[in-house]
DNA sequence: CATATCCGGCTTGTCCGACAAACTATGGGT
DNA sequence: ACCCATAGTTTGTCGGACAAGCCGGATATG
């Protein structure tokens, strides 16, 4: 059984070694002392400073590693980093799966936060994201009877779109929902046969209203386009209140870090 | 220098034995023959099974504890688990502090969020979720002059609010903002002395129009709730385009996992 | 018989020392 | 100035060790 945390009292501080390590090595991070793409030091180097063993520091580091603070170089020294988004997203995309959340929590969600995507990229894309949409844009329309390189095409679309946004928070907020999507797109593509065209109108709508920096417009055609996606997955025969497989993990689980 | 990522090949998976461990673990939870609670074995035990050394094991534990997919129980053993939000929030919020966004992007993309959880909860929300509101609520009403108190209390408003929707996506995608959005807060409730009052005003319309499961009345009171934000915000002298300040990490940084 | 106590085993957290493989740097030869 | 070999560093892994905490069972005691 797990510790009951029945109130009452707070869990008393019983910090290990190697925790302890990685929060200083944190800290320093954190309050900017050290910079993302400083050395850290050599393994050795953090023993005598800590006066730990080697197998302590290792072990704070690979704590570390995980949450992104610091990475391995191609030298396989230690090097201060920032946590990428990549690495959060697939992670709560993984807790959301093991949480079990229904296709209609999923999409719910996804939708305000595309809407507010395709708004604000109106806003504030500059051409360079543009092009990056229309060149997706062009090798989707190669790819209309492929759907599985069509449902990537949608997710890349989508994740360009957030990041045409210039909001690094929406796009964050974003990702995890896309991941999630990007599987059952392709299903959706699969079983209904109008599904693909509609989706490349919808994105040729949503990049000429980019281009007209018409923030509505793309508001508009990005909430057709997420309605698409709905009808598309009950006319699959499915039901929005199903969990997300556990197989979709296999997207999500891809390398973290 | 870090390994230039520059196209061409993918990167070789070059992969270590403590990553091996973890990853077989990992997806041994992830399909679900590992299901949280369960005793994950002892260290020896898994030494045993991958024939591997214990420091080994170990660096594979730490790895898969910070990512929330195992846990130390109160008896020290080894648990699955399922990912804890709260965990993964703050190192969202984390790494978006470190990334130096600005106000204005966070404002952004809270806005949207705060509006959908209170329109969801306005459909959803069941009543212990209207009592606990309620009692927030009592509880605002008695700190109007205590800025910190103030504060917190509003950061657990939106949180029950999220909670209220019953969207598990869209909870988690909402939390990392509003953990940013507290410390904020409390700034603004001690220079802006008008604020304390619309904020329990705007709580108060909020509540009422979840009993009367009016969606579009949360929403349009939400919206307003987060305009005055920002309001406040600027009417406090800063700026929407500085960045989110690492002091704030302080925050963010309590206890992952 | 019920209870209290003690002891031994298991498990974790940490330490020590060691070694192969990969990489860096240094210096020598051309 | 350039190339190569050699020595030194650093990482990834290993094996073994020990103290401290927890558990269960055995034992002593009322």
């Amino acid at each position: 059984m797990l510790a009951a945390a029945e109130g009452r009292f707070e869990r008393v501080e019983v910090a290990s070694a190697c925790h302890l390590v990685a929060e200083a090595i944190e800290r320093e991070i954190l309050s900017g002392r050290l910079r993302p793409g400083d050395g850290v030091g050599t393994e050795a180097a953090l023993c005598r400073q800590f006066g730990v063993n080697r197998s302590t520091v290792r072990e704070a580091i690979r704590m570390l590693e995980q949450g992104g603070l610091v990475q391995r170089g191609g030298d396989r020294r230690l090097y201060a980093s920032l946590p990428r988004y990549s690495g959060l997203s697939s992670r709560v995309s993984r807790a959301l799966i093991l949480h079990e959340v229904t296709f209609r929590e999923l999409w719910a969600t996804a939708r305000v936060l595309e809407i507010a995507a395709a708004e604000q990229a109106a806003e504030n894309a500059d051409a360079a994201a543009i092009a990056a949409l229309e060149e997706n844009q062009a090798r989707a329309e190669q790819a209309l009877d492929d759907p599985a390189r069509l449902a990537e095409l949608d997710s890349q679309f989508h994740s360009l779109m957030s990041k045409a946004s210039r909001n690094r928070v929406l796009d964050l907020a974003r990702e995890p929902a896309g991941l999630l999507f990007f599987p059952t797109t392709e299903m959706i593509c699969r079983r209904v046969p109008e599904g693909a065209a509609r989706m490349v109108a919808a994105h040729r709508h949503l990049i000429e209203a980019l281009k007209a920096r018409d923030a509505a417009g793309a508001a508009l055609w990005m909430a057709r386009h997420v309605a698409d996606w709905r009808k598309g997955f009950e006319r699959a025969g499915r039901d929005l209140d199903e969990p997300v497989e556990r197989v979709f993990a296999r997207h999500a689980l891809r390398a973290p870090y």
